[in-house]
DNA sequence: AAAAAAC
């Protein structure tokens, strides 16, 4: 048991001068226009100075990045990379491909008065400029773990004198898909290191794991585990699948809508969708792993520039991905995992801004829902009040990503399958769907979209539900 | 069964 302090007694009046960073960084930081850390990064910043292995979590859009980025760098301006070692100083692995280069981005902004020589290891792109970048030794690697096992194995980078590893979006790093290359990687690590691990969700089967790479790691919790950033106004809509492209139409054809994801679960449905939606005349583009590295690069910076407004994808854009003033995230498919909801309406509601997240349920989606609110600890409905599950008033990290009808030991991916429809069946159904082309739907359609008022009236019942709990306080297992 | 990640 590790009790983390209370938001008011530990973060009262920090200011980023107040963590022990180096000047280089603090002028970058305030060139940014910061001069107020997030909690997360009040806790994260002086452990990782400190040389502390960390497990850090904390709801999406709060500034991991920087938590972690920071220090690093202050860690490097000490001791850069000895020139021509063929090695990193700092390794930083990630998911995917977009979300190393947005990583690598944000330490090119902090480094900007260090200049520390960055490479970005990543599928898709052509191998020689990547080995001519490390041949020299570098100060930072931001990897994904294919390409970087393939330069590893013909000898191009060596981690033999990395110091520091860190692994964003850590539970999906540890999952099934990549533990087997994330152990190669570790195995050549030297033993001595400093090792990190970030994440909005942490599964308790994740955590355990993790424990094989960490050594007396501070667990840094700054939220209730796996609770979705309050900024965001959560609604369900309950349609039948065949209803699902019209409102979908409907949904992004509002106004308030400016710059919206949309999520399916498949990479030819997002396709699909996104087809749909240009015939529609929606500005819209779809990104998914079977579209070619530049497409995916040019969609994204289409969306990121405003170019391209309506972004369908997979979960490959689920974690991490930071645009500004994503005003709505629609899940036109529930994701299977219950994690990926949490990652996925994060994509909204960054950087202090409010968000709307709408998903649409169809009858054979039930199940997953209900697994997503087991795991938020509310019911979801068309309103966007959130309703706590009194029965489990603290999801604490030790429980939080667990789903009450996993079987210990049983392999999550499995869990996942288990769900699948299956109570679709066990459920009434007890809400009204909504059909295209019904006025009555179409008027719920707008209010869908949410406004101010839906926000405020949200979010006290929000802090109602919270009060009594462990409202304010931060709390790791 | 799906998605991501190496050619």
């Amino acid at each position: 048991m590790r009790r983390v302090a209370t938001t008011n007694e530990r973060f009262h009046l920090k200011q980023f001068n107040d963590l022990g960073l180096a000047e280089v960084l603090l002028r970058a930081v305030s060139a940014e226009g910061y001069t107020t850390p997030t909690p997360i990064q009040v806790e994260v910043i002086p452990a990782m100075l400190a040389g502390r292995d960390i497990v850090g979590i904390a709801q999406t859009g709060t500034g991991k990045t920087a938590a972690f980025v920071l220090p690093l760098l202050h860690n490097i301006n000490q001791q850069r990379v000895v020139p021509g070692s063929k090695c990193c100083t700092t390794l930083i692995l990630a998911p995917t491909r977009e979300l190393a280069a947005q990583i690598a981005e944000s330490i090119r902004t902090y480094g900007r008065f260090m200049r520390p020589s960055v490479a970005v290891i990543i599928g898709g792109a052509k191998p020689g400029p990547q080995i001519r970048a490390v041949a020299g030794g570098v100060d930072i690697i931001v990897a994904t773990p294919g390409r970087l096992l393939d330069h590893m194995a013909s000898g191009v980078i060596r981690l033999d004198r990395t110091t520091t590893v860190i692994l964003d979006e850590g539970d999906q790093m540890l999952d099934l898909g990549f533990m087997p290359a994330i152990r190669r990687i570790m195995a050549k690590l030297p033993a001595k290191r400093q090792t990190m691990l970030l994440s909005a969700t942490m599964p308790k089967q994740i955590r355990d794991l993790a424990h094989d790479f960490l050594n007396n790691p501070a667990e840094i919790a700054v939220a209730q585990v796996a609770r979705p950033i309050e900024r965001i106004n959560q609604k369900v809509m309950h349609v039948d699948s065949t209803a699902k492209r019209g409102v979908l139409v409907d949904l992004l054809g509002g106004p308030q809508v400016e710059r919206a994801i949309v999520f399916t679960r498949t990479k030819r449905g997002a396709d699909k969708v996104s087809l749909h939606l240009q015939k529609a005349g929606l500005s819209t583009d779809a990104i998914h792993g079977n579209k070619s590295q530049s497409q995916r690069e040019r969609t994204l910076a289409a969306f990121r520039s405003g170019r391209v407004t309506i972004l369908v994808a997979t979960d490959i854009a689920a974690r991490g991905i930071d645009v500004d003033d994503v005003s709505h995230v629609v899940n036109y498919e529930l994701p299977n995992v219950p994690e990926a909801y949490v990652h996925r309406i994060g994509r909204t509601a960054r950087a202090g801004k409010n968000g709307v997240a709408i998903s649409l349920c169809d009858h054979t989606e039930r199940g997953m829902l209900r697994d997503i609110e087991r795991l938020i600890g509310c019911s979801l409905n068309a309103s966007g009040d959130l309703v706590p599950h009194v029965s489990m008033p603290q999801r604490s990290a030790a429980t939080a990503g667990e789903p009450t009808g996993a079987k210990t030991g049983q392999k999550r991916n499995s869990h996942a399958r288990n769900h699948r429809g299956k109570s679709a069946a066990a459920e009434p159904t007890r809400r009204s769907e909504a059909k295209p082309g019904n006025a009555a739907a179409n008027a719920g359609l707008t209010r869908m979209l949410g406004t101010a008022g839906d926000k405020q009236k949200r979010r006290r019942s929000f802090a109602k539900s919270a009060s009594g709990s462990s409202h304010g306080r931060a709390v790791f297992q």
